[in-house]
RNA sequence: GCCGCGUUCGUCUAGGGGCCUAGGACACCGCCCUUUCACGGCGGCGACACGGGUUCAAAUCCCGUACGCGGUACCA
C-alpha cells in the first residue's frame, strides 16, 4: 500500500491571512483530498519580532470559511502535536546538535556588526554579493576559526551565537519539482544559512524540515517564493539523513499593477489582500474559492463553475500552471454572482434579514421577503446588493433620480396619464402582476401610446429610480393603497 | 549585480510536432429577448515576446536575446 499522502499548510502569523495563502492552503486542501489524505495546518511562529496576536484566530477563521477542513491544527489536536513551532523548540535544538556533530553546521558568534562590516568590506572590494559562505566563513568568528576552548569557553559563558548550515563550496543541488520538473542550484549561490537564531528559536528552514519529516509530510506544495532556498532544504533532509518530501512550488498570484499582490500594490486598485475583507464584505465563499482554484489550475475542459467537491475530483497538481497569474478582480464578481444566483431565495432571505432590519425595511411576511430577493437577485453582484437596492419595496422614494425625471416627467402630458392609469389600478379587482400588466398595455394601446410613456413615469413614481425589476411585480407586491400613496406623492412632487 | 523560475487574446487559460485559418471564460462591443436595468441567447473584437536553429512540418523541441516575477536576512 502507497503512503498515505499527508499536506500541511504552514502560514507565519504575522498578519491576517493573504489571499495568496488561501490559494496554497486550498491547493494543498484538494491534493490531499483527492489522493484521499489529510492536510494539515501548522502554525510558523518562530519570529518573535513579527508575532501578531490574532494572526492565528484569522488564519484558521479563514480557512474554516473557505470551507478548508484540517484534520489535525493547533486547535485540532492529532498525532503529530504540537502544531506551532513555538512549542516545538526542545525538538529542533536536537536536530541541530546532530548536524553540528556530525560536520554539517557549525556555532558561529560573529555580530549583527560584524557580519555587517564583512559585507561592506567585500563589496568595496568588488564582490556584488558577499555571503556568509564556504569561503568567507574562515575569516569569521565560529566554531570552525576559533580555537576549540575558546569555542567551549564562549558556549559555556552564555555568549550569544547561532548555527549556521556548512553549505558545501561547490556542489550541484537538483530536486524534482511536481510542477516545474527538475530544478538545479549551485551551492556557490547559497550563504550559510542560519539555523538556529540566538534567541533559541530556528529560524524557517530549519523548522520547516524537521517538522516535515517528523510530521510525515509527504508533498510540500508552496508559494514560489520558496523556491530559492529549496536547495538548502534539500542540503538539510540529507544531511539528516531524511528522504526529503515531494515538492511543488506554486506560480504567484500578481497584482494587475504588476509585481506581488502587496496591500500597497493591490489595494489602491480595489483589490483587497486579507481573506478577512471577503469575508467582511460577504463574498460566497464557494466562489472565492473556486476563482482562486482557477487562478493557476484548470480541470482541462470547458468547466468554470466547479463545487468544491468537484475541485478535489479533478484537481492534479500537473496541471497547475507554471507563470504567474492576475488577480482578475471581474472575474471573481462574475464568480460571486454564479453563486448568489444559485442559491435559493429563502437562504438569501435569511443571511440578509438583520442588514434589512437595520436599514428600516422590515419583512412582513416570508413570501413578501422571498419575492424582493427573486426579483433583486439577477441584479446582484454581492450580497449586500440586496439591502442597497430594495429600500422601495419597503419605503416610499425619498427622492427621485434627477436623470429619469428630466427624460420622462413631463408637466404637460404625465401627471394626467398617471392619474388616469391610477384610476384603473385602484378599481382592478385582480392585483396581480401580470392583470396590471395585461391593463396597461390596453390602456396603452386604446391611447395609441408607447409603453415607455407611462412606465417609465410610473416606475419613477413608485421606486424613484429610473430602472429596475419587472414593474408590476413590485405594484403588486407593495400593494394597492402603497401604490396610491406613492403615485399621489410623486404628483404633489414632480 | 548574481542565482532561480517564467513568457498564448486586456485578464484567467486550452494547447505537450501535423486535429490550430489557435479553443473556452471574464471584460468590452453589437444583435435578439424585453416596459427599463439586469438575466439569458446569439455574434464580434482580440494572442502564440523577438531572433536563430532542428524537422517534410513548431504555439508546441533546442539555443540566444528581451521582458516579467521571485530569491539573495539571526523574515517567513
Amino acid at each position: 500500500m502507497a503512503t498515505p499522502v499527508r499536506v500541511r499548510f504552514a502560514p507565519s502569523p504575522t498578519g491576517m491571512l493573504h489571499i495568496g495563502g488561501l490559494r496554497t492552503a486550498l491547493y494543498n486542501y484538494l491534493f490531499a483530498k483527492h489522493h484521499g489524505g489529510e492536510f494539515v495546518l501548522r502554525i510558523e511562529d518562530t519570529d518573535q519580532n513579527r508575532y501578531v496576536e490574532d494572526a492565528e484566530s484569522d488564519i484558521t477563521k479563514s480557512i474554516q470559511w473557505a470551507g478548508l477542513d484540517y484534520s489535525e491544527g493547533p486547535d485540532r489536536p492529532g498525532a503529530f502535536g504540537p502544531y506551532r513551532q513555538s512549542e516545538r523548540s526542545a525538538i529542533y535544538k536536537q536536530y541541530a546538535d546532530q548536524l553540528i556533530e556530525n560536520d554539517y553546521a557549525y556555532f558561529a558568534f560573529d555580530t549583527t556588526e560584524e557580519i555587517e562590516e564583512m559585507r561592506s568590506r567585500l563589496e568595496k572590494s568588488g564582490n556584488p554579493s558577499p555571503k556568509y559562505d564556504a569561503i568567507t566563513r574562515m575569516s569569521m568568528k565560529n566554531s570552525l576559526t576559533l580555537p576549540k576552548d575558546e569555542v567551549e569557553r564562549r558556549l559555556a559563558s552564555g555568549d550569544p551565537y547561532v548555527i549556521r548550515l556548512k553549505v558545501p563550496r561547490r556542489e550541484t543541488v537538483r530536486f524534482f519539482d511536481e510542477i516545474r520538473g527538475f530544478v538545479s542550484f549551485e551551492t556557490q549561490g547559497l550563504d550559510d544559512q542560519v539555523l538556529m537564531k540566538s534567541d533559541g528559536l530556528p529560524t524557517y528552514h530549519l523548522a520547516n524540515v524537521v517538522d516535515d519529516h517528523l510530521m510525515e509530510i509527504t508533498h510540500v506544495i508552496r508559494g514560489e517564493e520558496w523556491l530559492s532556498s529549496a536547495p538548502k532544504h534539500i542540503l538539510l533532509y540529507n544531511y539528516l539523513g531524511w528522504e526529503p518530501p515531494k515538492m511543488a512550488h506554486l506560480p504567484l498570484i500578481m497584482s494587475p499593477a504588476g509585481g506581488k499582490l502587496s496591500k500597497r500594490n493591490a489595494e489602491s486598485l480595489g483589490i483587497p489582500v486579507n481573506v478577512r475583507d471577503y469575508v467582511t464584505k460577504q463574498y460566497e465563499p464557494q466562489a472565492v474559492v473556486n476563482f482562486l482554484a482557477f487562478l493557476g489550475w484548470n480541470p482541462g475542459d470547458n468547466r468554470e463553475v466547479m463545487s468544491l467537491d468537484e475541485l478535489v475530483e479533478s484537481f492534479s497538481l500537473d496541471r497547475v500552471v507554471k507563470s504567474g497569474s492576475i488577480f482578475n478582480f471581474n472575474k471573481l464578481t462574475w464568480y460571486n454572482e454564479q453563486y448568489l444566483r444559485s442559491r435559493s431565495e429563502a437562504s438569501i432571505l435569511e443571511q440578509v434579514k438583520p442588514d434589512f432590519e437595520a436599514a428600516g425595511c422590515s419583512i412582513s411576511s416570508q413570501e413578501f421577503g422571498e419575492t424582493v430577493i427573486r426579483l433583486i437577485k439577477d441584479r446582484a453582484s454581492l450580497i449586500t446588493d440586496f439591502v442597497a437596492e430594495a429600500g422601495y419595496f419597503f419605503n416610499a422614494p425619498e427622492s427621485y433620480d434627477e436623470k429619469t425625471v428630466a427624460k420622462a416627467w413631463k408637466a404637460d402630458s404625465t401627471p394626467a396619464l398617471i392619474i388616469e392609469f391610477a384610476e384603473i389600478l385602484q378599481s382592478s379587482a385582480d392585483f396581480s402582476a401580470e392583470h396590471l400588466k395585461h391593463e396597461a398595455h390596453s390602456f396603452l394601446e386604446a391611447k395609441g401610446l408607447g409603453f415607455g410613456k407611462l412606465g417609465l413615469p410610473l416606475r419613477l413614481a413608485i421606486t424613484g429610480k429610473g430602472a429596475g425589476p419587472d414593474l408590476f411585480e413590485v405594484i403588486a407586491l407593495i400593494g394597492k393603497e402603497e401604490t396610491a400613496k406613492r403615485i399621489q406623492k410623486a404628483l404633489e412632487t414632480l
